[in-house]
DNA sequence: CGAACGCTAGTGACCGATCACTTTTCCCGT
DNA sequence: ACGGGAAAAGTGATCGGTCACTAGCGTTCG
């Protein structure tokens, strides 16, 4: 048994069993070189055998650097995160950070006060957020960065992207005939939701289509469901936009259970690109969203921050790919007409 | 606007502006009773006005006690953790810890690493697993649980429950008419794939059945489509029981692909009860776990084994309940044996 | 009235590492 | 053989808090 009494092992304890001073052993664990071959041997031996690990605590209260970035996730379950968590992670250690992925629940407030509270505990270099964050960043004293999916002022940018894509579907499901349209929103706390919901306005107006509105949603298989339930017969909806998949697999469903053909008698579209919905029946028409390439970018952004660096340039691609799949047809012929 | 110069604010500082000493400063954070209002007041301006909040590196170093536990989840998105994750933490909190939820990516080796790393930081007292962990937890310092839904020890009586209603599926099964089965199983190293598949195999022979054998999936939806899709024409498989929702969606777009219509050429069932199963076309039959109950009993245990207390005694009810929905009905040409 | 006690506040050591600086050792050229 | 300089190793201070102990002061009670 290695530790004796709960007593937990020091970096003096290693140095006197090694017969060398704590520096020299501290020396072993930052900067291997340096060390002649005949000490590196002793420390490793009594390193081996205490089962010896340096304090990170101790060691990040005197160095500063941490080297530890945290990425904040929402606690609901609306995002495909895996690919994402894999790329950053990598990205980070590649720069020398290691990315802690910190999970946050709890309502607006309290999950800004704990962020509030991992900026100033000084565990971490730096704070990225992927989910949206009422919070002043003037008030911590590390970066902190949100995605772009979800940063209010790189939407200003960044939604043309958005933007270019809902026109593009609304666009696409017009050269099939569709001339009604309804939107199931996602939670308007989120930029990415509100976004949405303005371009197909605004898309609605500019294209002269007609709209049955906008139903407020919340992300979930439910909302989708509801909406299309409460929708009247005689509406003549015959394309629908979901905030995500989820909402876009209850509408589907609710189509269903009223005897309306999908894609046949309405259309509709999703966002995110789901695993399931390329399984359902039918397959889900989404939207696939590069979140590696915001993802890269939002970290690249918060290193070149805990750094002092200049920002790098933003150069992204395509963010937002369209996947038509069996939940998108024409426009029935025969006009289900008026309200 | 309030630190100047990137220079940390310490608790000296704030007492010295407070004219107070640095103890007392360090008192009003950790026992707010005992001081004097008007030496509160004094150092609540200070503290207000400076923005300051004690760096909890600093303190845990000194203190031992940082009060944090590490939950650790899985970077596959086979888990509705969400709703778990709430009680987690709401649990934690009441007992005077705080959760933090750590999501760790790459593969065993690298985890356990990393989760080692975590465990010999100093910045956590305990730690609760969510996905399996090749470790052996002596080499940690502080306490490690692994939920119930994991832990090969548990399994041993949790078996009962996972058994008991994999075979009340196939009984149930049975009932309908069903004669041929097949299993698409999850990745071995989960205990609870394992203990599944083992289940599924026992009864087959238990109650005489005919089996298609088992296919090795890894929760995938594509894994679950390709499993049906490799099927022999004439394999006469009427029953699927998959390892989780995810599959049994592949697998029904693959069924429907072949031309077979669920549930009346085939039935199919999943586990976990995923939000889109339920909107799905058939909906999914699945089974509904309680993983509220698992995390409770594993956060209980863990805070017991932080404290050096006896471990609690554990109590719960039936864990798993199953929901029959579209995608299960009586067996083709039915020569029912039933009951 | 004084000793005992409780309450509040202060002093200096200490947690376990690294940093800055100093001392010792080693190697090499002249 | 020796001086010089680089490499290796050591010494003590330090990071920002809490702990253990002590000092001052007002209240209570014998």
């Amino acid at each position: 048994m290695a530790d004796v009494g709960d007593q937990r092992i020091t970096i003096h304890e290693v140095a006197r069993r090694a017969g060398v001073s704590h520096q020299t052993v501290s020396r072993y664990f930052t900067r291997i070189e340096g060390l002649k071959p005949a000490t590196r041997q002793k420390i490793e031996a009594v390193v081996s055998e205490l089962n010896y690990r340096p304090n990170l605590v101790a060691r990040s209260m005197r160095a500063k650097r941490t080297g530890r970035l945290a990425a904040i996730l929402p606690s609901t379950p609306n995002l495909t995160h895996s690919n994402l968590l894999g790329t950053l992670s990598a990205l980070a250690q590649a720069e020398g950070y290691r990315l802690e992925v910190v999970t946050i629940v709890g309502d607006a407030r309290i999950r800004a006060d704990r962020v509030l509270e991992l900026a100033t505990s000084g565990g971490f270099e730096g704070i990225l957020s992927l989910s949206p964050l009422p919070l002043d960043p003037a008030r911590s004293p590390i970066p902190i960065v949100t995605t772009a999916d979800y940063d209010e002022q790189m939407h200003c940018q960044g939604e043309l992207a958005d933007a270019s894509v809902v026109r593009d579907i609304m666009k696409h499901l017009v050269s099939l005939g569709h001339q009604v349209f309804f939107h199931i929103a996602g939670p308007q706390t989120y930029a990415s939701a509100r976004s949405r919901k303005l371009v197909y306005e605004t898309t609605v107006k500019e294209l002269g289509l007609r709209s049955h509105g906008v139903a407020d949603g919340d992300w979930t298989g439910r909302s989708g469901y509801d909406a299309i339930q409460e929708l009247p017969a005689a509406s003549g909806v015959t394309a629908v936009l979901a905030a995500n998949d989820y909402a876009a697999m209850g509408a589907i469903r609710a189509a269903l259970e009223r005897g309306w053909r999908v894609p046949d008698d309405i259309s509709v579209f999703g966002w995110d690109d789901f695993d399931m919905g390329r399984y359902s029946t039918p397959s889900l028409s989404t939207v696939a969203v590069d979140r590696e390439a915001l993802g890269r970018e939002a970290i690249q952004k918060l290193i070149a921050a805990v750094r002092h660096d200049e920002p790098p340039e933003t150069t992204h691609g395509p963010i937002n790919r369209i996947i038509i799949r069996e939940s998108v047809g024409p426009a029935p012929h025969s006009q289900r007409s008026t309200s």
